[in-house]
RNA sequence: GCUCCCGUAGUUCAACGGAUAGAACACCAGCCUUCUAAGCUGGAUACGUAGGUUCGAUUCCUACCGGGGGCACCA
């Protein structure tokens, strides 16, 4: 798009003698008939002329090579694209990708994406779920446009929610025993419910509370005494979360630990104390977030421990040290977004050069929308449920199926569906998620992107089947025709044409999500190109059209196919060729 | 109390300050002897309220109403 851009603003900046920019353009909205527009307002403010009166001039630019037809209507020029000019720059080899990679950032700068972030002994629920699949997303678009990502995460294994877990685990001492040798789901499933129980009893009982603070202390302290039984519940804790990075296709390069960075922090702390950039006030260490329009902040606390600031402060140190990254993108719920404010301008004295580096990527909590489950009455939505759930559901609508690789496929279109509904919505916004409806397989769901990818795979197939030579000419499936040759021998179908015109928005659309660090842009664009993709479908066969016709759509249909399964992976997102 | 974010069809979500506010789900009516009907076509329904800035506001500003988050020893 572009591309078309620059060439439509060469044209009518020469025939005009305005300065018309490549960005002076716009997509119509939906209810326009027009391939492209230029909406005046601006151009005429500098012109000092009418916006109207504009229009009408620039409509009168005749150049049959870009487009065939103008007009203008009130401060709009619409403009109807020239067939063969359209066919190339949408079809060209590389075109919409590369206008997706930007130059400038081009130079292998580094950028870290810290997501995930579950917490050791607590459960994995579905707002961890919408995280992971939100950071992966996020680092494949960076790197798609030029950075190269460093993929770290950052796991809490001390402090108090492990006492809790810790306690809750020694009055179920006798199972712990026995659970030991039991599956992974079960460990985790008692893991589970001894941090509830020592969660819960925590609030309620002053003893209680009094021991899980001493349990606390000896995490800390590193204490003998409960090394066997943190040790090994810490390791269920991680093996689990293992298996469910690999369920979602994410890796680490990077695991970070509280347990490696509490030490530092309160000597950073402790440190910056001595020259006032921390304060002693109530027994803790704060930070005064009030100087600077946010709110103080407890760093150390009464009795002498880290608390998640401190230890944040040596964490970004380490980070700074090891990779020395242009940024460091923190994909943390927007319930800690003035957390981070005051940790960043703590961070600004600490480690300078952290400055204007450090960003919070906030995503929107994940509600529940159906009554009966609900977070408040403490009933956790598990991730691992999820993802099992919509894996039944699929397999239902699988059932007659006689695929080959039926699992297979299962679970990848499982994954497509909770990817994309987790994905399709704006980064920041909140989701209320409903059991039922949430993870649908039609309409704007994942499972509609994918079968548009097996349609094309099936077409492309059976052409394959049918002409060999023709598609063993060249490394396309229509042969290898070169853009030059792909002059119109015929007039488009408006369904091919609005989809080449989509097919051209991919690279503008990628700049976006990435400047953003939006996924949601790149969702909503697939299903637009589903959308004409199905429309095109319908209308215009492609086997049974005449040789020229037939070798135009199969290479159109190629370029659609790649265009989504791209797309699809920067969501993280894997197709099938069959479904 | 202070502060931040959010109010768009019945529901879940869209819309760089610009044209008739788009989809999807659900509902109703059609379309498979024709490349995968997980599809396509058609139909009804929406910018929380009141002001202001602007040629033009769903978008920016103010107030109000409604919902949510954060505000010291949790992470």
């Amino acid at each position: 798009m572009s591309a078309i851009k620059q060439q439509l603003s060469k044209v009518l900046s020469q025939a005009t003698n305005a300065d018309i920019s490549p960005d002076d353009f716009v997509l119509p909205p939906k209810n326009i008939d027009a391939d492209i527009c230029l909406p005046c307002f601006e151009l005429a403010k500098k012109m000092k002329k009418n916006p109207t009166e504009l229009a009408q001039e620039i409509a009168k630019i005749n150049d049959t090579t870009v487009f065939e037809r103008v007009n203008a209507a009130g401060p709009y020029v619409n403009f109807w694209l020239a067939d063969a000019f359209l066919t190339g720059e949408a079809l060209s080899e590389t075109g919409s990708f590369d206008a997706a990679q930007d130059d400038i950032i081009k130079k292998q700068k580094t950028v870290m994406v810290e997501f995930a972030h579950p917490n050791t002994h607590k459960a994995f629920h579905i707002g961890h779920l919408r995280n992971i699949i939100t950071g992966e997303s996020i680092s494949r678009i960076l790197e798609f446009i030029g950075y190269k990502i460093i993929r770290a995460n950052y796991q809490g294994d001390v402090g108090l929610h492990i006492g809790k877990a810790l306690w809750g685990i020694k009055q179920l001492a006798a199972e712990y025993e026995k659970i030991k040798k039991e599956s992974l789901d079960k460990r985790i499933n008692f893991l589970g419910r001894a941090y509830a129980l020592g969660g819960q009893t925590y609030e309620t009982n002053e003893q209680a509370k009094k021991e899980v603070n001493e349990l606390n202390e000896k995490i800390y302290g590193k204490d003998d005494s409960i090394q066997e039984i943190y040790e090994t519940t810490r390791a269920w804790s991680l093996e689990y979360f293992d298996k469910i990075y690999q369920r979602l296709n994410t890796k680490f390069v990077r695991l970070y630990f509280e347990s490696e960075v509490f030490a530092r922090g309160k000597e950073l702390t402790l440190e910056y104390l001595k020259k006032k950039v921390f304060k002693k006030s109530q027994g803790a260490i704060i930070f005064e977030g009030e100087k600077y329009g946010l709110h103080s902040r407890v760093f150390i606390n009464s009795i002498g421990f880290p608390t998640y600031e401190a230890k944040d402060l040596a964490l970004a140190e380490a980070q700074f040290k090891e990779f020395k990254p242009e940024r460091i993108i923190h994909v943390v719920g927007k319930e800690q977004t003035d957390y981070f404010k005051v940790l960043f301008k703590a961070l600004e004295f600490v480690l300078p050069k952290s400055k204007d580096k450090e960003k919070h990527l906030a995503y929107g909590w994940v509600s529940l929308k159906s009554g009966k489950m609900s977070s408040r009455t403490g009933q956790v939505v598990l991730g691992e449920w999820l993802l099992d759930e919509v894996e039944k559901k699929i397999s239902e609508i699988m059932f007659k199926s006689e695929l080959e690789n039926k699992d297979e496929v299962v679970k990848k279109v499982s994954a497509a569906a909770v990817k994309y509904a987790m994905l399709k919505i704006g980064v920041d916004h909140d989701m209320a998620f409903d059991i039922n409806e949430s993870v649908s397989v039609e309409g704007d769901s994942g499972p509609y992107l994918l079968y548009i990818v097996a349609r094309i795979k099936s077409v492309i197939a059976k052409h394959k089947i049918q002409s060999p030579k023709l598609s063993a000419q060249g490394g396309s499936a229509a042969g290898g025709k070169s853009k030059t040759n792909l002059k119109a021998f015929f007039v488009l179908h408006s369904s091919e044409k609005k989809l080449l015109l989509e097919l051209t928005g991919f690279g503008e659309m990628v700049q976006k999500a990435g400047q953003e660090l939006d996924p949601s842009c790149i969702a909503k664009y697939l299903l637009d190109l589903a959308h004409c993709f199905n429309n095109f479908y319908h209308d215009c066969p492609v086997l049974k059209a005449d040789d020229e016709v037939r070798n135009f759509r199969l290479l159109l249909i190629q370029k659609v196919c790649e265009t989504m399964e791209t797309g699809l992976t920067l969501l993280g997102i894997e197709t099938v060729d069959k479904m």
